[in-house]
DNA sequence: CAGAAAACTTACCAAATGGTAAGTCTATGT
DNA sequence: ACATAGACTTACCATTTGGTAAGTTTTCTG
């Protein structure tokens, strides 16, 4: 039999989906209480605003984001293989939780208070790949590039292509599970050619 | 002397602002009022009600993204020039009007009743891109991919470095005007390396 | 100049929102 | 058995929100 999951945490999991799918002012305590049954002051007694529950909410997006790309890179793999991995790893997670990455880019696009929380969060994982990619370039294996600029360009291409239903929408794809299988083999082939050293 | 602006395009240029850095219910119009001068329900002759003023705020950034980039691009501009043309006049509204990128974002993500408006609105543009891509790739000047996928992967690469300040600022880069160009650069870089065919 | 239409403002309003205060129920340790 | 603390709920509340109704002023027109 299955252990009852404490609210705490049920109430972290809705507002991750509801804040990472709607947004933060588009979802109101009472909508989330609504959804759990439970009434809206059970949320504020386990946090104590919303922007409290919000910050929760953000740190639990970081740990997930980390630990399902930690969980899916190698740190030995060397080269494309790496990047492949991650992008792989990124795509799974935008289809099995789409919430966590649009939370992700919701923070960063807002800023405010909250962006820092992340930021702090995810430095180290920033620092880390920065490192990964100026070794690989020294190596001769990508090409050359400003890391932090090579990094941003590849996470803006993934995080848009893998979050952006309605531009592939526009485009007259139906974003279902095939289109983003394809889309996935896609965005790594565009990469490999964009990354490689000749 | 300059003609005074009427209220109806000043209501409008505000709101584009407003929704578009800031998000649709994130703005109310008492702030939108207050920051014109006016009332509420000024605001409320204008436009029936509250999505209306969405919706012609949609046309309004929909016109201007599509003049920014009619302007920018020689149609009989071939290979790569094409591209780097509008990456560049993609760069320059970003600077100029983050508002404009922002509301379009957030309408893509958003989905909604209004993202038929936007998909109407740049259907023609995206037919005409399409097209372009698959001669470029017929005559051998593009890497072979699926062209909407290979848009797909290009607007949200652009998009994303030109929009995302708070990743950059993550990665250690201040979105300043320098930084800006610098990205633009890469960009450009890492779109040729990545279109171009061997 | 009359008057009607356009462009507003002042005065409200019902619903929703984030938050406080106080009570209730339940488990637990003594 | 009983106090105590945790996990809630019921009852409110002030503010904000989008929106309506009814003026008032300005501008155009016959």
């Amino acid at each position: 039999m299955s252990v009852p999951v404490p609210t705490r945490e049920r109430i972290l999991d809705s507002s991750l989906a509801a804040f990472g799918l709607r947004g933060y002012d588009s979802t109101s305590l009472d909508d989330l209480a609504s959804d759990l049954g439970i009434t809206k002051q059970a949320i504020l007694y386990h946090f104590s605003s919303k922007e409290h529950l919000l910050t929760a909410t953000i740190e639990l997006a970081v740990r997930e984001l980390g630990s399902a790309l930690a969980g899916a890179s190698d740190p030995q793999a060397r080269g494309f293989q790496r990047i492949e991995d991650l992008v792989r790893a990124t795509f799974s997670l935008a289809a099995r939780r789409p919430e966590v990455l649009g939370l992700v880019r919701l923070v960063t696009r807002q800023g405010g208070t909250a962006s820092g929380e992340l930021a702090s969060g995810m430095s180290v994982m920033l620092g880390e790949a920065v490192r990964f990619v100026e070794t690989e370039m020294v190596a001769g294996r990508f090409r050359r590039h400003d890391p932090r600029m090579l990094l941003l360009a590849v996470y803006s291409a993934v995080v848009g292509v893998a979050t952006e239903p309605e531009v592939m929408r526009a485009l007259g794809l139906e974003p279902d599970l095939r289109s983003l299988v394809k889309a996935r083999r896609e965005t790594i082939e565009f990469l490999r050619a964009a990354v490689i050293a000749d």
